[in-house]
DNA sequence: TGTACATCAGTGAACGCGCGTTCACTGATGTAC
DNA sequence: TGTACATCAGTGAACGCGCGTTCACTGATGTAC
């Protein structure tokens, strides 16, 4: 059952897919190597031809999870930014929300080489920020990345505490609201 | 073997309290009963007799673990309080520091009953900051519950996403450092 | 262009291992008299 | 207060199970002639 060059490299791609949305949803240690296979639409035994080890497809994951976030918010600015960032919806949507939401937490307990995959995708992330930031003129030129790094530290954390609260919590919304509200009037020009 | 009651009371007690540092070091996952149980000076069997489930653990563990990171900041203005959390100490001590930093992520993808622990740390931790916020008379006093939700927000989203840098990361300081300078400046009156 | 053969992506059984959990047992504690 | 017995916290071997990984095998693909 040999296939295509093209094919292989497609089916070695959408593991790697597979396991960016599994991984978020469930967390390293909640997906393994059959479950993963099977979601893909293979067996496991294939796995290996692919990676080195579970260990390696993490990072991969790692990498195409936080290049996949960066650009479904490519193209917004600030405040859509926030507004997008902080609804139910995306709360609710860990499979396909932001990586550094759903695993950042457990980055911290992985191999240096995911870490380093997650500190890049924090780079990418600020980088893209710091191009709004800079848009706005009413931001003091030079903290916009201090601000940036602000903005990204507390969206990440609002979606971490909402999602660690019960489904029908009116805690985990408030949360949310609490921190759109903050961070879109901190986007605004002062009016004292 | 037995034991006095107060005895076992206590060998539960230094359980519950081994099993939070734990988890907060490994993940949930990353620590099994026997090496529980042996860190805290047991054999594996004699879980049972405490415990129903590793499940039933967590969540005491995850409750003592919160009450915990709540004593240790007790008393602490606010501006004492992010200088101590955002600093390198706390962010590079995983297993004694915050445990809705450390196991926030994961309690995400954990049945309902550590959800709603969760989500009782989180509204003790707003209660104490809330009581510091309202000391600040510059502070708008409609607001103090939404801003200090921001605080708790940006801070445990800053230890999350500077633990998920290399360890040696030029930019795991920065985001702690970011995130210190910019909530400082925001707990002071507006200088315009 | 057609034929013969090597390659290798994918299959599915099997591997050792560590997990959460159970269980028969031990022996000091706590209790009944 | 002293003796006999039931209790039960803690022990350590054993359980089934699912994990990551390996391997012999298959058969279409890709290549050499």
């Amino acid at each position: 059952m040999k296939v295509t060059k093209a094919q292989a490299q497609a089916n070695r791609a959408r593991i790697v897919e597979t396991a960016s949305v599994l991984f978020r949803e469930r967390g390293y240690d909640g997906v393994g190597v059959a479950d993963l296979m099977a979601a893909a639409g293979f067996t496991h035994g294939g796995f290996y031809k692919h990676f080195r080890s579970k260990a390696d497809l993490m990072a991969e994951a790692a990498a195409c999870g936080l290049s996949q976030t960066l650009a479904n918010n490519a193209g917004l600015d600030l405040a859509e930014f926030v507004s997008l960032y902080l609804s139910r919806e995306h709360r609710d949507a860990r499979s396909l929300g932001c990586t550094m939401a759903a695993l950042g937490g457990d980055a911290a307990r992985q191999p240096e080489e995911i870490k380093t995959t997650f500190a890049n995708g924090i780079e990418n992330a600020l980088a893209a920020l710091e191009r709004e930031g800079t848009a706005l003129d009413h931001v003091d030129q030079h903290r916009v990345r201090e601000k940036m790094i602000n903005l990204l530290a507390q969206t990440v954390g609002a979606i971490v505490l909402s999602r660690a609260c019960p489904d029908d919590s009116s805690l985990a919304d408030e949360i949310l609201e609490a921190c759109r509200t903050g961070m879109l009037a901190s986007l605004l020009p002062t009016t004292p």
